[in-house]
DNA sequence: TTGCTATTTTGCCAAATTGCCAAGTAGCTG
DNA sequence: CAGCTACTTGGCAATTTGGCAAAATAGCAA
């Protein structure tokens, strides 16, 4: 692939491919809804923990979400909220 | 993962997924601007006819482009529009 | 300190993805 | 028909991803 392309779209497309995965895009979502902790998301994707941790690190290395620590716990937050938007597009365009 | 997760999320994030490689989110807005044949796009993106034919084909099982043939080539057309309006978010809203 | 809870990291392996080449398919032209 | 162009598909090796379990890290509380 011709490097500009690399240069012009590597970002963006690291943050659909964040999304791109059932369990992350449940996550964003239940994190736009309100600041969760990793314990509490477990619960609801039914993964092992750390699977879960690992699916958070990615979308935190695509700036999709950030976490501050509250005792000794993570409390996750959806960073880019437009995300929510995107959905709309994603969900209901197809066929259009 | 539970079930019910997967169900709610897996087409959406089949979308995001398939928009998450730099060629593919270029081929995306490549034909944003305009319908374009395979050898054109070919020429653009600069790996090999059978590659781009690949990501093309991954884009049209998601929904996001679709085809016709037009004497002996083939014209990819952006069937979902909104995936335009969706990388303004992903690329202006880093950070935000 | 020890123990407990919450989370991340590491190791491991199966499965999926990427990209090239070669082979196959489809339409045009002579 | 043969030969050409345009595209798709199959096969393969290299790389990445996804998920679990175990080990490591961090903070709280006794």
């Amino acid at each position: 692939m011709k490097t500009s392309i690399l240069d012009s779209y590597s970002a963006e497309a690291a943050a659909f491919k964040a999304l791109g995965h059932p369990t992350r895009l449940f996550l964003a979502h239940q994190l736009g809804k309100r600041d969760t902790c990793v314990c509490e998301l477990t619960g609801m994707v039914g993964d092992d923990i750390s699977t879960v941790s690992k699916h958070l690190s990615v979308l935190r290395a695509a700036g999709i979400v950030d976490s501050v620590r509250k005792g000794n716990q993570i409390i996750y937050r959806l960073k880019l909220r437009c995300v929510l938007d995107l959905s709309v597009c994603a969900r209901f365009g197809k066929g259009k």
